[in-house]
DNA sequence: AACTATTTATAAGA
DNA sequence: TTCTTATAAATAGTT
């Protein structure tokens, strides 16, 4: 769908890569919502960047209420969780440091320029509390990670109760739900 | 992307739906698909139909050699832990069920003919020990992600050093690294 | 971040 | 249902 027809295989150039990967992810989330709103049916969707990043859909809204009430309550070192998500989403406390800006940043100081550039004291303390930031994102992202996988596992503990209520007509329960 | 605009709601026609929910399925997967190999990144698509048929798509062959691993580790209960993945990959031990195996098994018995057909003592526990070994592989890859978060943040270990030692060449290190 | 030539997806119809 | 086709939508390369 673009200028000229294009092979399904690895993007070798890297911003094209990138570029790509920006619109198609876009494309891909925007159909995973239409696709559940038009059918009335239940889509998710993970997508991880190369650089850990970590985007997705999910149109059951207890998972991503979860996932976003966790976060902010890590963010903002526990007690008050309120319930105002995109709040929490859209805020632009110093703390919510985005992964991939200090990555362009690391880019900017460590890119080509690594070896002649010479950082400035002050330069560095700005990014020694940049990475901190990052890592407290971090933390809170490998802790998203973890609820994410706890959550697909209670996804097999509803196709297993499914079986068991198939199988509760024919035969006692217990002997396979107990 | 047809003869009309099709506006953004739930279709309200039956048979309509479910064709469109054909298609759209089938355009989601493959665009998910399409997006890991183009742009090199983890995707995963999973879709519930309102009968409660189960659709996915996931590319998880990066992480399978960890989680083969692991399993593998567990599965022996410990010592050896080869390096030859690809034997353990290779290998047909009763265990090592894939989860679209499972998948298909599933989709098999719950597809549509899920209210006619009956579940045999003997297939259940068949299918109660896949569930065993599926739900080993979700804690498996539970435990991968954490892995993958833990080595992603060591990673910025890695760069938080290479500042320091940049520093070094103009400051007293301990200013930042002590 | 916008633009636009093309390709791709798909809504309706056969 | 499956195939066709007109049209909408997505997007590759460009600026």
């Amino acid at each position: 769908m673009g200028r000229k027809k294009l092979e399904i295989k690895r993007i070798e150039d890297k911003s094209a890569r990138q570029a790509t990967f920006t619109k198609r992810r876009n494309g891909l989330l925007k159909k995973a919502k239409e696709l559940s709103v038009l059918c009335d049916v239940d889509v998710g969707v993970i997508i991880f960047s190369t650089r850990g990043k970590f985007y997705h859909y999910c149109n059951t809204s207890r998972l991503s209420d979860i996932l976003l009430q966790h976060r902010s309550h890590v963010e903002n070192g526990d007690r008050t969780i309120g319930t105002d998500h995109s709040r929490v989403q859209n805020s632009k406390s110093p703390g919510a440091i985005k992964c991939s800006d200090l990555l362009d940043i690391v880019d900017k100081k460590f890119g080509k320029t690594c070896v002649e550039k010479q950082l400035s004291l002050t330069e560095l303390v700005y990014l020694e509390k940049q990475l901190e930031a990052a890592l407290m994102q971090i933390r809170a992202e490998k802790v998203t990670l973890i609820i994410n996988t706890l959550a697909f596992s209670s996804l097999w503990s509803i196709i297993f109760r499914s079986f068991c209520a198939a199988a509760a007509a024919h035969c006692h329960p217990l002997n396979f739900c107990g």
